[in-house]
DNA sequence: ACCTATATTGTACCTTGGTACAATAGTTAT
DNA sequence: ATAACTATTGTACCAAGGTACAATATAGGT
């Protein structure tokens, strides 16, 4: 069963077109409807063009996915935005696509979640893609590798930098001279590639920002 | 036209099973027939077992994608890898899934990336959201408790703190005297209950692990 | 009008961080 | 066994960070 929502005739006219002939469908135009129809009918697909009454936004359509985790909820927006999109998806939504999808194209996102899936339009897709290896880009080059160049203790002395001490509490806590203490963190830098004590602290901490320091020239 | 790119006579099988009746298809058993056939029929789709030969790898696919810009291309691995997938849909590949796929998810996939769109598996689909919102909540996590005490422009020294830059830098990038950054360090430790740079860096940057001087007495 | 918060900058002073140029001693590998 | 790496410490020096004690100016609220 497919429950389709919506307060505009013109679109639930579309919709109606993507679906098969043999497809069974209840049309739903307020809150109120369409709780009752999940409750007649568990397992439906829930096809939601966003801005329908009390649904306006990712949260509350959240709240519905959260409320009634067995159907599965596609969301439809007339201007789709990269940003909702991902919100809705992360929120549990199985599809988010332009409300005025060329009709085959819904049949195909309506079939793709019967079988399971998440349908996701190409751009966001790509972008989800090329966001997250830039992002883990970010933080693998130097990250915990070139920690591991470093002796047992310098690792040691790495990892108290990395929790903010200073020199001489680094010295109290294994009990040698601050001057060692500043031997180590001479070696540390050199091997590491780190300005000083606080880009050793965020490399410890394996930050993704990307310091002034080693944008552009 | 769909071009099968396997060596394995059962995999073959399966995939004939899983084309429309109507669906053209040749089959190919090494990189000159592929190379061939891509020439003989311009936007084809290509239906790839992975570890055919010369395409053993991610990046002898994304050479074919970069070569063959005409093509969509459909990897199947046997023991499919997020990481692979990943790194398969970075270079270029229109679809990833599992070589044993059932027949008509198979089908629904091929129609998917006829129609322009990129298939993904739910599970990799999934971690790709949840990696990228949990990447970005990293990116930029100023949200901790005491830095909502700030003024805008301690906000932006605190910022720039933790990306690891000196007074001097920061002064340049907003634009102020050394003199005033430090003015506003002082004020932003205090209100951060913060000892020097390096703890607010960490702040900042909300670093779970708890230095040495917090510890204890 | 007065007070407070904010943003800016100055001088002086002290502390901490980091490097240069050393030395000594233990361990490991070729 | 000689070389290379590791751990340790010393003196000296300079750069950077941070505070103390200021002043000036602007904006907003009582």
């Amino acid at each position: 069963m497919i429950i389709l929502c919506s307060t505009d005739e013109k679109v639930l006219a579309r919709w109606q077109q993507g679906l098969d002939v043999s497809e069974k469908y209840i049309v739903c135009t307020d809150q109120v409807d369409l709780n009752a129809s999940i409750n007649r009918h568990q397992d439906s697909l829930v096809l939601l063009q966003l801005n329908f009454p009390d649904l306006i936004n990712a949260d509350d359509v959240a709240k519905l996915v959260l409320a009634q985790p067995s159907i599965r909820v596609i969301v439809c927006a007339d201007v789709p935005d990269d940003e909702q999109g991902l919100a809705l998806l992360k929120a549990g939504v199985y599809g988010y696509c332009n409300t005025w999808v060329a009709s085959a194209q819904l049949g195909r996102i309506i079939e793709q979640v019967k079988a399971g899936e998440v349908w996701v339009g190409r751009n966001l897709i790509l972008r989800l893609i090329n966001d997250l290896s830039a992002a883990t880009q970010a933080e693998s080059p130097m990250g915990h590798e070139c920690l591991k160049a470093l002796t047992q203790r310098e690792y040691e002395v790495a990892k108290l930098i990395g929790e903010g001490n200073s020199n001489k509490r680094i010295a109290n806590e294994l009990d040698i001279t601050e001057r060692t203490v500043k031997a180590h963190l001479s070696t540390i830098f050199r091997k590491t590639d780190c300005k000083d004590r606080i880009q050793l602290a965020l490399l410890v901490n394996q930050t993704t920002s990307t310091p002034i320091s080693k944008l552009g020239a």
